[in-house]
DNA sequence: ACTATCTTTCAGAAACTTCTGAAAGAACGC
DNA sequence: GCGTTCTTTCAGAAGTTTCTGAAAGATAGT
């Protein structure tokens, strides 16, 4: 008789797991490939070479060297030797709190910063036009920029906030996240939560 | 003589403003399109229709109509009437924290509550077999099986943490994300920081 | 300096996402 | 119930991302 409850093999645990992995991709603002990679490192321990990881996920070579050298770029896997073979192995960080705040401090950089500059320079070239009584400028559009000058103001505020909270997470004195956590708990607990939040989902469409 | 600082006028201004926005699309997991659209409204203070949305942005009213009904779904516009006007009219959410509320609880519910349901799930296919002397397996695979499932729990106690917190942050208790923020200014502070931050990301490439 | 082994690059192919516009569907007033 | 006005849908077109595989580039041993 065949078992009713499906246990699963190891390959098929590790498989289902990298699949799952991978449909996070999108979420960690990855390709689906790196994901998976990063994956296969993650549960394999030590460290796998390029012929490994392509062979096990059936993928060419090329995607197996892009997809390493990019989880390389985010500081989430590193490279190893083993002595006595040429061949390049990786590792992934074991630690996931560690992997987050990589992922964190990759994304600051790479999103958060770059909108801040960007949202300073368009407050730069309007608000000295927004003053009362510019000149040139009539009165309707005046007030406009005025309006538009205010939600920049609000954003950059927002996204300072945010960044230096990422900054903090993500700062080597350690566990900055977790501790944060549990403080959070203390303070805001109250009354709401899981019920509130099912609510709120509906009071919308339509 | 033409001005040789350049100040925008204010279509520009918003057109900058919405590009800006449009790139951090990625970011928030939404398409390109979508966030120009929110964008749009979200400087125009009150409501535009449909019309205005296609023809201020140069797209279809395929596009327009679609764009329109999944930022409902996420909740960061609403719709509103004007009096004597047949058109659907939709306003942005002002508030920049209220927005990202409602950002952090859709996530929440469409990214971070089905990846917990699976890790879940796989566990509960795994544990039983990797038990020490579980029969049918031999002890490499044992062994594996043993670390895969480890692996699986440090997981789900980061996941379940994010939960906690995101829950936390979003729930109508107010301005709970600001409040965070501050706090944890206190507590994490000490000697950290921008210099760390530029420090470790030198420390990988090659 | 040659060969063997391993890694990276990149042009084109494949896969996937987003957009368009025309047609079908609703809602309203008369 | 019929015409008008507005909204949604969806098949195919356009655009974008990701992947492949073969060729070029490194590195090391002899």
């Amino acid at each position: 008789m065949a078992p009713t409850t499906p246990q699963l093999g190891l390959r098929e645990a590790q498989d289902r797991f990298i699949a799952i992995w991978g449909q996070m991709a999108g979420a960690w603002g990855i390709s689906r490939t790196m994901a998976e990679v990063h994956a296969l490192l993650f549960i394999s321990g030590d460290g796998l070479n390029t012929d490994e990881v392509m062979e096990r996920l059936q993928i060419s070579r090329g995607n197996a060297s892009m997809s390493l050298r990019a989880l390389l770029d985010w500081g989430i896997i590193e490279r190893a030797h083993k002595r006595g073979d040429r061949k390049e192995y990786f590792r992934a960080e074991q630690d996931v709190w560690a992997m987050f705040r990589a992922i964190v401090r990759e994304r600051l950089k790479r999103e958060v910063d770059p909108l801040v500059a960007s949202l300073y320079e368009i407050k730069d070239q309007t608000s000295a036009r927004s003053g009362v009584g510019a000149r040139g400028t009539d009165e309707t559009e005046r007030l406009a920029l005025e309006q538009l000058d205010n939600r920049l103001d609000e954003m950059l505020s927002f996204f300072k906030t945010v960044e230096g909270m990422g900054t903090r997470f993500v700062s080597p004195t350690g566990r900055g996240l977790l501790a944060a956590a549990s403080l959070l708990a203390k303070f805001t607990d109250s009354t709401d939560n899981a019920r509130d939040r099912a609510a709120a989902a509906e009071e919308r469409r339509r």
